[in-house]
DNA sequence: GCCGATTTTGCATACGGATGCACTTTGCTG
DNA sequence: CAGCAAAGTGCATCCGTATGCAAAATCGGC
């Protein structure tokens, strides 16, 4: 019988290896592997025997085996809840870019806001990350104890983790949320709506007690609340019920853009308001989309860009080692001023970049 | 000297390996190995006291280190442009939701619509992911039949590579472009304006055959045109330029609803004309925003899920070594009718979830 | 209680590449 | 040209897991 079939050139042959290289170049396996080792001994001579082999052969380096001396993947596992907030593709975007741009790769990972995410974290750290960004997305105190014992280092990226100190980037959330409340009693309004996100997280929880806190100093009552949990539907919801009250509020603040946008929408569709003259909204984040002439949304910025670089940052030292000191990482950002909301008669200034922006006095 | 300094419980210590896990069980590798693998031969005995001791040990089994000998990495590579178009986020969301379901990852990689993004998919390869999704991006015809000689399935999502056959999964371009032209006709439109996207993409040259072809064959004057390039931008300069023309079009096809959304903003802000009743928008994709109250954007949808689900079981066939005979898989949409454009006097249905669709007579 | 059939189990090896070590080659100085 | 340091090289070993094979244990039936 002629059961060996003859190889076609359809065949799927394995992919070269160190040792096919080096058998080709005439050199050892270690010669090959030094030739694709940054800072490793070879002589030009040899090293351009292999590089010749190697692309003869199409060798390419298998990371797997690699990572299994080195210990590093390179590759780092990103948790993100969701990716229908716009705030979050422009994180994904970034994290792949400065990640990146110092060789490492992102193993994408999305929660849908499971509060039991451990175990899907748990099958993630199966493929050996070198370290754990968690956006918007938090972990039991067990497993992040775990990480850190196995040296994996963990960064929370917009959420903090109160209990654990678990280092974290966020952006500056009391303080943004208080520019929002002066921007909007600087504005003249004195009715206020505020629309929480999750209950639980850090955010929305920083967001509405900076918010309070600086309508309390300026004595205003306590503003009307709803809770849209960072969902457009959500939101939409909670806009109603604010809008529908006896007397409705006259300045909404909403926890992040994704529900500004939400409410801007059936501000107008439902209720025939123009935001901007009969009501005002601010968000919080400063998606692409705010900018766009039909919503014109003031927002309070957070600038993705300045809070990846940090949070890649703080990988590169844990994975160097350097020991952190400072845990939580805030990143400040601006209030844009565009049309959703009254505009104070004072405090608005124009940046070098066109954008204008509102200082408190 | 005491150079060896005792281990501090904060000492990185290396993660168990079922060498460790052994030795606590008092078993041999094998033993912990079979524990882990699906349906190899252990007794329940054993079995319980492995799993007893890899809980104690916190064991994982190192996944790079097993996709050494089993030559599986459970890892998909999906390669996209960008995230700011809407469609793209859901589609990775999907992706990864779908993948996961059957035990993959998505090793994410954003190309930027850089042409030349071979070097970096080659870098991907290093990674030895089992399967490369290539949404919206190309790679050479050399580094496919890398490839395919590798044993690496490589699937082209909404977007098909006419010279190589990769296989694609895309929507209906064809179909859905004269669908769209086809509804602005039966509307009462006899002036159009086309907004490409970019000009080398399968999935705009589709789509603008598809709709001028319909046009034709109604007997139409042959519509502006102008490129939008896919992005917002660009395609706000198009719709200036289609709108500032001497005999401005009634009726605006879009190649994607990223840039529908951006005609309708500048239709709307800089030309003071209503979607819908002045001008007539039409898109492609149906992403989530386009059915937010202010947009209304009557598109022809591509159904995410179905498309992932296509896409995902390719995979699992190559994957599998099925050969695949079909090659280019076209998944249908429906034209939904909503705001953004005139409304034909007949065809408009209701589907039992409560959307408008459009059937042509 | 014995024997053959079936599970379990451990041993040894393989996967692909990095690296310490000892050895060889090269380069440079006097 | 000798002598020595530095650079380059190959060997052997290791990383953590899967798996073929043969030995051992278990099982069932008489």
């Amino acid at each position: 019988m002629e059961s060996v079939a003859p190889r076609t050139s359809s065949a799927r042959s394995r992919p070269a290896t160190a040792e096919d290289v080096a058998r080709l170049a005439g050199v050892s396996r270690s010669a090959v592997s030094r030739t694709f080792t940054e800072g490793a001994s070879v002589s030009e001579a040899t090293r351009q025997r292999v590089v010749e082999a190697a692309r003869a052969l199409k060798y390419r380096p298998n990371l797997m085996a690699r990572s299994l001396m080195t210990n590093r993947s390179f590759m780092v596992g990103v948790a993100v809840s969701h990716l229908d907030n716009q705030f979050y593709p422009e994180v994904v975007e970034q994290l792949s870019d400065q990640l990146g741009a110092i060789g490492y790769r992102v193993l994408l990972f999305i929660t849908h806001g499971n509060t039991e995410l451990d175990p899907m974290l748990d099958e993630l750290l199966r493929y050996r990350v070198d370290a754990l960004i968690l956006a918007s997305s938090s972990l039991s105190s067990a497993l992040a104890e775990e990480c850190r014992q196995g040296g994996v280092p963990v960064i929370m990226f917009n959420n903090t983790d109160l209990a654990n100190r678990t280092p974290a980037v966020a952006g500056d959330n009391t303080h943004g949320a208080a520019m929002a409340a002066d921007f909007l009693w600087a504005a003249g309004h004195r009715r206020f709506g505020f629309i929480a996100g999750i209950e639980e997280s850090s955010t929305s929880r920083e967001r509405e007690a900076g918010f309070k806190d600086a309508l309390r100093r300026h004595g205003a009552d306590r503003p009307m609340r709803a809770c849209g949990h960072f969902t457009f539907d959500g939101a939409m919801a909670a806009t109603r019920q604010l809008l529908s009250a006896p007397t409705p509020p006259e300045a909404l603040f909403c926890t992040n853009d994704h529900m500004a946008l939400a409410a801007i929408e059936v501000a107008r569709s439902e209720f025939g308001l123009t935001p901007g003259r009969e009501l005002s909204i601010v968000g919080f984040d400063d998606v692409a989309i705010a900018a766009w002439p039909g919503f014109q949304l003031t927002t309070y910025s957070q600038p993705v860009a300045h809070m990846v670089a940090r949070t890649v940052g703080l990988v590169k030292d844990a994975l160097a080692g350097t020991k952190d000191g400072q845990c939580h990482h805030i990143i400040q950002g601006d209030l844009i001023v565009r049309a959703s909301a009254r505009r104070p008669a004072t405090g608005i200034v124009r940046t070098p970049e066109g954008q204008e922006i509102w200082r408190r006095a």
